[in-house]
DNA sequence: GTCTATAATCAGATAGAC
DNA sequence: GTCTATCTGATTATAGAC
């Protein structure tokens, strides 16, 4: 450990060094900067305009982040870490525990609103954020594959495994955030994603069709 | 009709008149605008490139479309054009006709591309999208309510309704397009849709599960 | 670290010639 | 109808003072 790095730790512990500050600074730049991806996509936001909404000029943004690209990345990183409790503990999760999280979305159509924007747009050619939605999906994939295994075992309706549901569970998710970010008033996602997990929970793959209807009236 | 209604007519049966080559100027607009879009996003796409790609300069295409935003109406028009006979057809629709559709998708990934990005665009504030995404998916959800109802009747599995389900049909359609636009490799777009559907046909409403696993092994 | 000043580029749109 | 020329404004990024 080096001088500076002992200075470092020493100011973080401290609660108002110059680190601290520092990290302040940049929480509060990919905040501004989230909102405005949210509000106004990647390619149309201006580092102008995130640094106003921070509070500082266009150049003491660069200060931080050297490059619009390198912010954008900051801001993946930051969302990565801000539900990182979430996906590190993805194999033990339930399913309730996927409803209870779409419930939390459904209050922060903010948050929302940017990952859907991004998603979109990192499907276009050599966007920064292509590679991180890439693996993310992967990562995500295989998580929600461990989750209905252990909820429901290898076999669903339909005739499913829990690899071919994976993805079906995660292109819900996304189609519901876009129809209930253009239109609240008419979508439901809470409920509607209840309606899918009660649809993999009816009927189940064993052949036993005797609890269907059964506790699907939770609407 | 006008006396210039009578010469537009006339031209257009001609085939090789001013309007018609006026027409044929607009679809190439429309075409070059297209691809860039999906390449680039709306904001990140210029009239310069556009005009480039379509062989005339970016002046001359603001000739045909005064500005950006009456260019991206018109895009969304054509694409709306393209598939009208679908979409005014969708009461006649069955769930094989959506799966056809799915896989004739699978093989236009431009097409996909610049819906999947406009779409996810079209939430950020004020875009000129958003009112076109919002109509189109009251649209898709009442017609698919309606194919799912000719299809399967008034009880799905899981205790759902036809009006239920059509968000979660159209949510599975959009999500799917997005994994498989970012991994093509990885996700069998028609296939995982197969496997969406026979989710909503097995165990039906009515109770019998007889036909559970029928036709689901085309992974 | 944050600022002012500014470079270098590119955007969408208009005016007017042909 | 399509062009050349031009305007106006915004963008990312750099240089250097403090």
């Amino acid at each position: 450990m080096t001088a500076r790095d002992q200075v470092r730790t020493a100011d973080h512990r401290s609660g108002g060094g110059r680190e601290a500050r520092r990290a302040e600074r940049r929480e509060a730049i990919l905040q501004a900067a989230m909102e405005l991806i949210a509000e106004r996509g990647y390619r149309g936001t201006s580092l102008a305009a995130v640094a106003e909404r921070a509070g500082l000029t266009q150049q003491g943004l660069l200060h931080h982040f050297p490059s619009k690209e390198l912010l954008l990345v900051g801001v993946l990183e930051a969302r990565d870490r801000w539900d990182t409790a979430a996906a590190a503990a993805t194999g033990a999760w339930r399913t309730d525990t996927l409803a209870g999280l779409v419930e939390y979305n459904a209050g922060r159509p903010g948050v929302v609103q940017t990952y859907t924007v991004l998603a979109g747009d990192s499907v276009t050619e050599d966007h920064p954020a292509r590679d991180f939605f890439e693996r993310r999906f992967r990562r995500v994939r295989e998580g929600l594959a461990g989750v209905l295994r252990t909820e429901y075992g290898d076999r669903l309706p339909g005739g499913l495994t829990p690899e071919r549901a994976a993805p079906l569970l995660a292109a819900v998710m996304d189609g519901l955030q876009l129809q209930w970010l253009l239109d609240p008033a008419e979508v439901d996602m809470t409920a509607a994603f209840g309606d899918f997990l009660a649809l993999l929970g009816a009927a189940g793959g064993e052949g036993d069709a005797s609890a269907v209807g059964a506790g699907t009236d939770e609407s």
